[in-house]
DNA sequence: TATGAATGAGCGTTCATTCAT
DNA sequence: TATGAATGAACGCTCATTCAT
């Protein structure tokens, strides 16, 4: 029988995920500690573990829910009509997703997971950039002779690419996004 | 005056690789610790430290090394002809850094490195690897619409995704490798 | 007034002793969680606390009723005319007293309580052994001149130490019944 | 290999079993907590357990090291000459086993360990506790049909059922070393 | 260079018990 | 009575890294 979740079930979750938040605003992702959540929360640590299967559980949520929130605004943006368009578009997500090497490596970490029943919300925020942006290139002005869907994995393949080249010494030369358009432009308008 | 480094120094560090690699070899690159390295190599703790950064350049090393054994291989191959050549040819070491999840990850974390002195040999590899294609796709029957390198780095940033991908509960439809061939076509012939 | 105890009461009480009974039989004492016993009980934690003050509330009435089971077969045994007679008929007891070290440490622990009202099922069983004992030794070929109840105390210490020196690496020469039979034939029958 | 232990390593023992007593005299055993042991000894925590196994580890020490003072003392002491020299003697170390209820918890926990590597102090001194009241026995005025060995055992039988019994609230009516003298009497001096 | 004891910050665990509903 | 989320106080662990010798 699965019974409905209590109402101090989700506000005991509400108060750790706040209390989360606060703590990122003021030190960043890297320098969250458990410990610091659950003292601002006004909870038990052992609550703490009750609600998230460990501290990369919740992380996962907070990435994925910032990921998720840019993603609502790249779905409300109108298609991109060319490549600057699309890098415009996806700047706020992809400097997000670079905000920190830390979070950068979680995103990574945790943008697969091998079963099912471990696939979390960052996961969850991969297929649905593959979703949105599909929509996009559906119709614009691009190539013709794949789907969108396989347009849109590239865009996520150059994407990575780009974001992980940003934090490496050897490709300082261009940035991200330049580096980006440039892919694209190979990708999605082959002469 | 630069000292002519020992032969003590070489062997100690010898048998500290020896180690390792052995160590490897029975439980796999996640399970090496360096108790267990210094321990079997016969040297102390502390020894280890004099001769690596962290335990992070001896992995480095260890990973780095394997990946240019099969970069080596790949060097003397015969220039691929087409897609199913490309990804024939790599498989072996894409077989490698896909062998342990931990070993991925090592991978995608010093593929880049913030400072040009903290390169390591993993974020060496991957530049070779740029080269070799590159020098593959020059002239082979591909779309000549853009240079070799920028052709290398997309099959790169392909490979990565399909690595990543094959971790992943989301995608278990399709083979590491066909998803990498249906990329690359799209990629390197388009129509 | 005192309110007949309800139905219900005593159903929930039932549910969970024989919950816990079968989780005993599987797993033993020492593996046994409360969590598991209302689970398998059908009911809520906190229902557990109204009907036990405490986990171990349940345990010295699982244990003590054990007790009193092997203290009724004993009690219909004919009083033993040797030794022999006494160590082969406290057996099944101290079999079961010494089943697993959790189980004997338990019985250390609540053969005594501080306060009268805290004494339990198994105190209650340490009186009880001394009265079944002593009311065998009471006409039995044994030493006369001190009485059966001292005699009774005499044979709970000893058979408490042997079966204490059952769990210690330091006494593995001799068995425990051997041992009990050594020291009672001194303690009994005196020459 | 054998290394000589360094002289380091003795003095942080040694740092941390200073602390813990000084603890133990200012809230006693039970409330002996091991972050309050390393933060006076003004060592990190892994080395606490990088010197005992855990926490009862210690707590074995400290307990065993008290008990062995008293066979100390008690090995100085001249050979009883009737019961009453023995429980006398015997009193100072049956007052501290009994000084703290955990105390003779865990006394009794560890009296025994069922691995010889486990074999702790606190086993340790009741060997020895047979050993020195064995000594005394062989030449006194007590009985002579049983060796002084049996003898000794009996005693730690009888002292342990007697400091059990001074924890219960239905064993009030008499105080624990007259009825240590009362078994004792009977043990030692059979009519 | 070599030694290896010591560091240390934080995570995760434990699970019986409580308490507001 | 029944519920079950929350409590909570240590403990133990991890293990790469440091540093005095």
């Amino acid at each position: 029988m699965v019974r409905a979740i209590q109402k101090r079930t989700l506000q005991t979750r509400a108060k750790l995920v706040d209390a989360a938040k606060t703590l990122v605003e003021q030190g960043g992702y890297d320098a969250l500690r458990v410990e610091e959540v659950v003292l601002r929360a006004g909870v038990a640590k052992g609550t703490f573990f009750a609600h998230f299967r460990d501290k990369d559980a919740l992380m996962d949520l907070l990435i994925g829910a910032n990921i998720n929130g840019f993603l609502d605004e790249i779905e409300q943006a109108p298609p991109p009509k060319g490549i600057g368009d699309l890098t415009r578009t996806l700047k706020p997500l992809h400097d997000f997703m670079t905000c920190e090497r830390y979070v950068f490596d979680v995103i990574l970490r945790y943008s697969g997971a091998a079963a099912r029943d471990q696939i979390g919300d960052i996961a969850m925020t991969f297929e649905r950039y593959l979703t949105v942006v599909s929509g996009w290139l559906r119709d614009g002005p691009f190539r013709a002779d794949i789907d969108s869907d396989l347009m849109a994995e590239g865009v996520q393949a150059f994407a990575v690419q780009a974001m992980a080249l940003q934090f490496c010494a050897l490709h300082t030369d261009e940035e991200r996004d330049s580096r980006l358009a440039r892919y694209l432009q190979a990708w999605l308008l082959p002469a």
